[in-house]
DNA sequence: CGGGATCCCTGGCGATACTG
DNA sequence: CAGTATCGCCAGGGATCCCG
């Protein structure tokens, strides 16, 4: 199964979704949501060093895919509350399992570039 | 388990691992290599539109993390054939998960993106 | 507090030409 | 054939300031 052999396709879902991934935040977002809804402020916080602008943009975007909602309340300081919608909650175990790879194979890649390092 | 917390460290396996998978065509050369090993030029054009500065960089890579081996034939002209490590292959499942994942939410994602931009 | 506006800069990626 | 060499674009990301 797998892919039905349109990865190559730019458009392709895979694609997509790869594109998400890739990209610095995302994930970390998803992650930090796990537990519950987050102010702007708390996701900053939590991710660590983030310029405001691309925060912003990666929670828009994440918005737009429908994996996460943004409440607004009109309150005096202003609040905003992501929270993760049942489409981002499933986005967690593919990442578990990527994340779970990574930590079970992190020795070999780590042999595998300093002997591939020696060796130049 | 899914990530032991550490995934907010740049350093962190996770992290070196999502930017592998989210630069544009490792995930590509693994799904092709997955049904045996390739030349540099049926890699090329199984990917598509690669500058071949490009697939050297991504290749060069994913050798040095041990994802792939690489056989230079001393022949004229010359021969160089890649082939999936044991690690790579091992690489395959996860991918397959995210490629499930997004084959199966693509809709959800679409109806999402579109009523998003409806609403703007 | 939650961003929008603005400026900047790096590097990932592309295209083309050339060589052992 | 399998790259290397060179040049160049531009989007993602960063830093800072400001505003409702």
């Amino acid at each position: 199964m797998v892919t039905k052999g349109n990865v190559f396709d730019p458009n392709c879902p895979t694609r997509v979704i790869l594109d998400r991934i890739g990209d610095k935040w995302t994930v970390l977002a998803v992650l930090l949501l796990r537990d519950g809804p987050l102010r702007f402020t708390e996701l900053r916080d939590g991710i660590g060093r983030v310029a405001p602008k691309v925060l912003t943009q990666t929670l828009r975007r994440m918005e737009r895919d429908g994996l996460i909602t943004r409440e607004v309340f009109a309150e005096i300081p202003p609040r905003v509350v992501y929270t993760l919608t049942p489409l981002g909650t499933s986005l967690i175990a593919p990442i578990s399992v990527l994340s779970d790879w990574a930590e079970n194979h992190l020795p070999a890649i780590t042999t595998a570039q300093t002997r591939y390092d020696a060796a130049v």
